[in-house]
DNA sequence: TACCTGACGCCTG
DNA sequence: CCAGGCGCCAGGT
C-alpha cells in the first residue's frame, strides 16, 4: 500500500502485544525501512488514540522523562518486566518481542498486507 | 531544490 | 559510567 513510513510505524506498534516492547530500531529493521531516528519521529506525531506508545522504546529500554511516568504506569497494569534499580527502565532481555515469521513478513515494505 | 527537525543508536575518548 | 560526535532518513516548509 501506499501507506506512509508514519502509519506503518503505528500500525507495527498496535500489534506489539501488552507486556512486551520493542526498540526504536527495533521498528525500523522489522519495517526494513528508515531507523530509529525515523521511528522517533513517527512517534512524536502522536498516532492514533489508544496507540500503545508506551511499548516502544529505547534500546536500553529506557524512555524520556516527560513520557517515563506515563509509561511506568502503563508497564504496572501490564506487568512489563522493568529494572526498579534502573529507574524502572524495561528489561528488554526479557519484554523484547519477536514476533512470529508471518507477523515479520506481514509487516516487510513490500508486503501486500491482505489483511 | 535546499535546509531543518527528531520520543535514536553506535563509536570513541 | 559519562560526554561528545556523527550517521541515519522521512517529512515539512
Amino acid at each position: 500500500m501506499d501507506s506512509s513510513f508514519a502509519e506503518r510505524v503505528h500500525d507495527l506498534v498496535a500489534a506489539i502485544p501488552p507486556g512486551q516492547a520493542l526498540s526504536y530500531g527495533d521498528v525500523a529493521e522489522i519495517l526494513e525501512a528508515g531507523g530509529p531516528r525515523q521511528v522517533a519521529k513517527a512517534m512524536a506525531q502522536g498516532g492514533p488514540p489508544g496507540n500503545p506508545w508506551w511499548r516502544v522504546v529505547r534500546v536500553d529500554g529506557s524512555l524520556p522523562p516527560r513520557l517515563a511516568a506515563a509509561a511506568v504506569a502503563e508497564y504496572r497494569v501490564e506487568g512489563t518486566p522493568v529494572l526498579v534499580a534502573q529507574g524502572s527502565r524495561i528489561d528488554m532481555r526479557r519484554a523484547r518481542w519477536t514476533p512470529a515469521d508471518a507477523v515479520l513478513d506481514h509487516y516487510r515494505r513490500g508486503s501486500s498486507g491482505d489483511g
